[in-house]
DNA sequence: CGGTCGTTTGATTACGATCAAACGAAGTGG
DNA sequence: CCACTTCGTTTGATCGTAATCAAACGACCG
């Protein structure tokens, strides 16, 4: 069924990976509201011009964000994975701009926006922290359009998979080598702005250069390093306090 | 000189496109302390890995932010003009992760993160318009994601002209149809990705389409509406609470 | 009046898109 | 348990947009 720890404590092992919370904060964001939610693969969990009431935390599995172009072309946008936060800009912003799905079954602790700005206005300490986490996220969104912009394939689909691994580390989801895959070649492909086929190509010409093995629903980085400089990535954007393994 | 608004007032000017503030918050920001400075076009306001004290406020001029790859590459991730305030996130993130460089001569207010963030905590609704202020920014870059993952050439060009040109608008930096255009053709590659030759060739297209006129310092919109369409653009994601000019 | 920087034009190349079809795995129902 | 469907992956052939290479041109500046 859920998760069995108490949601805000997966919220706040998310935020202490970027900012030191004080007993004080974690104690008050323990006391959070929230009502626990499912969905399943490809259901909309905000669509685009939603007027919400609440944000979303990812306790367990995936979900994306994406947008789409009047020619019916798609791009995604953002990845979510336990203990992100989607919609936080809800609270502030009246309407979405993007939509949020999800990517495998998920569980979601929906959090009012009332109750979380609340607590920001009352405790600044937790208002830097939520503040904080979007400007990790747009941190994030630049090494993309970098990504988008000027790398090509072979750069763009190594990038897209450190980062997903560096992220399920800080996450962790997983130790190390082995991470949760939960992509298909399509929906990696309107993350890096390719075709599906080309990433199908993409991915064989990496595999065959032994950086990694595995295909469906996990994936085992065999040279980290390697991969690592195939997709030119530095982690210093994830912004993480502690950085698990080398950066 | 120097612009002879106060510049706060340039800051609650563009504060107040999105949110509503008070008097009383008005008076609050207006209190700000400020350090004025310029800069030539080409020169730094901050370095990728600085660790900074300052935030920077546009009184006058263009910057830009850009972040390059390790084979030599710059993409540019931001633009900024009067209003927009350069390295928020520095109060709160400990290093900055792109560089930003003056496009033109620039007037800046520096104002010092340690005052902004203590006006934030002591007064939630100023919290909450910097916040925003961060969010609008994210949307933004978001947009850009379409653009560089999923529109051709035309269309690339096409929506960075309506926004620069949106964006213009809410900052009163244009009446209408004429604006300013501090950009190289190299810049531009640069912003959507494309190289300078090719950016070259798909303004000319569009010039002789007779969407816009004017090459050099400022570029006269002749077919609004037309060059919104061939962008696929929709300026909903500006968030301007006052859309001057028809959406 | 050179020198520098940005724009323009032409010729050629290539990376990734597109089109098309087969293949494989997982799930469903008879 | 086996057809049958569906969804995702894989492979091949061809095409096209934008990159690359190269050089001339034009504007501005000292």
């Amino acid at each position: 069924m859920f998760a069995q720890t108490h949601p805000p404590e997966i919220m706040i092992a998310k935020l202490a990976q970027h900012t030191a919370l004080s007993i004080d904060d974690c104690a008050t964001l323990n006391t959070l509201p929230y009502r626990l939610g499912s969905v399943e693969p490809g259901a909309y969990m905000i669509r685009a011009g939603d007027k919400t009431q609440n944000c979303g935390l990812i306790l367990k599995g995936f979900a994306f964000g994406s947008s789409t172009t009047s020619d019916g072309h798609r791009q995604i946008v953002s990845v979510y994975m336990r203990g992100d936060l989607i919609n936080l800009a809800g609270g502030i912003m009246p309407v979405t701009d993007h939509g949020v799905q999800a990517l495998t079954h998920a569980d979601v602790a929906y959090i009012p926006h009332d109750a979380l700005f609340d607590l920001a206005s009352q405790h600044p300490s937790i208002g830097r922290a939520l503040w904080r986490d979007t400007l990790v996220d747009a941190s994030i969104a630049r090494q993309w359009m970098v990504s988008l912009g000027r790398r090509n394939a072979r750069q763009r689909v190594s990038h897209f998979i450190c980062e997903i691994g560096r992220r399920q580390n800080g996450a962790e989801l997983t130790d190390g080598d082995v991470l949760v895959w939960p992509f298909t070649q399509e929906q990696v492909a309107d993350a890096v702005g390719l075709t599906p086929v080309h990433v199908n190509r993409t991915l064989h010409g990496l595999r065959d250069e032994r950086f990694f093995s595995g295909h469906r629903h996990n994936l085992t980085i065999m040279d980290a390093e390697g991969l690592r400089d195939a997709g030119d990535f530095r982690s210093g954007y994830i912004h993480s306090v502690n950085q698990p393994l080398a950066a």
